[in-house]
DNA sequence: AACCAAATTTGTCCTAGACAATGTGCGCTT
DNA sequence: AAGCGCACATTGTCTAGGACAAATTTGGTT
């Protein structure tokens, strides 16, 4: 009994590989081989849709698939700790011990004294270099965490849902200017990251400028409509590491050929890296260098 | 110039249409049609990605697609808003007018003045009465305004983004109990709504509950291991009415079975309205309810 | 008018083939 | 020995059309 299986798209949802990939593995690579209904649609036991999950992680660390599928079950077992490297952590202007034990208080499980932790880093160091140089560097450690496989899924949702919590607070905190930048902050569908967004409306507010949160994923329409309805003079989107960069330049492209030609329209995060420039899109690689954009905004529009 | 085009991956990310059914659509309606690129590979022009988001808009107002595809596209905008029948309104505690002063706030796109509101109603309200006589029914209105098609995809984000800070505001500042009930919050792969999340939170901390709030969109096998990790006694899910009702049934009787029998699931918002009843699961149709049930949960393990 | 059965509508699943984008590795040149 | 480019291998996504079950509508009967 409780003998559960899943169907194709229930794997879909869990393991986050497509339909078309779960069939394509099957036929390549001989797994996974789910048992079939009366209908010859796939039933896929527990174990199997456990070890795709498992595979899926380290792929997201780097690792190869057809080299994961080949393996058997408990060769996966022994790579998965992909051990952390000493690396460059010099970049990260907070300690990083003091990073290390905020990210303890989260594997822990330790919410309240997270929450509590962070309250006390930001009445310390104020909310600037608060977002800079502590809630930027743990965002990437935590990131770090997840491809090293050494955090939990659910530990990465709880670091979010806090980490989220506390940004927005301190964000109603400010005081709202009228009459700076009116810019509309939001994401391209499929790009669910909020947390670099919350980041730069916090800095882009100290800065006096008015931030319309539209939240994540807006269909490429939406943005344009949006940005007319609020007359916003800045278009500002945050792709996240996660994100297909390959996509980026084609969505920001087409972006911009809806938008009014007056709205800027700023790319920033992670994701666009790598990203060639287009024209009349403003990438902004850092935190640091989207509030010079701003300044720079403010100056040529006085 | 400026002729984007979007394959279907674009698509079905702008519209919310799978790529198995557009291209079925295309076989049986004959729309769309889009071009094809030098590989044989669709090419959706701007304006039938338009079409197709008015369609999808209808769908969700309870149209047939059939009778849609078939229509020229004139006729579709003649469709598009569905006046709003007076109908039932009298369960909403709060006066319908005021709500709707509040909603004319949003559509108006001044959210500086909705945040103020609500602050003011918050204030005057207090914390319980707030969620239940005024965000619940104020949701419950903007979901009605977007079957009627009265609301841009952009206004509904921002007073979802803007009712969300507001409660996680209003969260924060509880005293957080120790050693009331653990319940943790969150809600399975493709159900992204939150807001019945944070109402359920907020009520359950009034009711000196210790809620874990892990975000949305929770693989199965990882709401387990979190509910094992944090200890938590309940496991409360929310689906709203957008979430596909068919899959509640399995989802939760899956869940039910990766979950160590100790630990209660409960599973509320207006997606479970018309589930049938499950071994282990607790229904629960309303907030009021929910907080009944904790209420009976708080008298059993005393 | 209410109810059940038949017919239609509609989405999702199936197989199997093709190809482009990306990554890997080899050999050549400097 | 290090850098560069080309060929090859890997991998995901697209294509086509067929099948079927669930949901909904239609029509007939009580």
């Amino acid at each position: 009994m409780s003998n559960t299986t899943f169907n194709i798209a229930a794997v879909e949802r869990d393991t986050g590989l497509s339909k078309d990939v779960l069939r394509m593995w099957e036929r390549r690579y001989g797994f996974p081989v789910p048992d079939r209904d009366s209908n010859g649609e796939r039933c896929y036991p527990t174990e199997q849709v456990e070890r795709l999950r498992v595979i899926k992680r380290l792929m997201d660390s780097g690792h190869r698939p057809g080299k994961l599928l080949a393996m058997p079950p408990e060769a996966l077992a022994e790579l998965a700790p992909r051990r952390s490297m000493p690396g460059p952590q010099a970049e990260t202007p907070s300690c990083a011990d003091e990073l290390e034990s905020l990210i303890g208080l989260i594997k822990g499980h330790d919410g309240a004294g997270y929450q509590q932790a962070m309250h006390h880093r930001l009445a310390r160091e104020g909310m600037q270099r608060f977002v800079q140089y502590t809630v930027a560097p743990l965002t990437h450690r935590i990131g770090e965490s997840w491809e090293e496989g050494s955090i939990e899924v659910f530990e990465e949702h709880l670091f979010t849902e806090l980490t989220k919590r506390l940004l927005r607070q301190s964000i109603a905190a400010l005081p709202t200017a009228r009459g700076g930048a009116r810019i509309l902050l939001t994401s391209v569908p499929e790009e669910q990251h909020v947390l670099g967004l919350l980041m730069v409306e916090a800095l882009f507010t100290l800065e006096g400028a008015e931030c319309i949160p539209l939240g994540t994923q807006m269909p490429l329409f939406e943005i344009a409509r949006a940005a007319e309805a609020h007359r916003a003079d800045i278009v500002a989107l945050s792709f996240s590491i996660a994100f297909p960069s390959r996509q980026v330049p084609a969505l920001l492209q087409q972006l911009r050929q809806l938008l009014p030609s007056g709205v800027a329209l700023w790319a920033g995060g992670a994701g666009v890296g790598r990203c060639p420039s287009i024209d009349g899109v403003r990438l902004l690689a850092s935190l640091p260098e989207a509030i010079g954009e701003l300044n720079t905004w403010k100056a040529t529009h006085a």
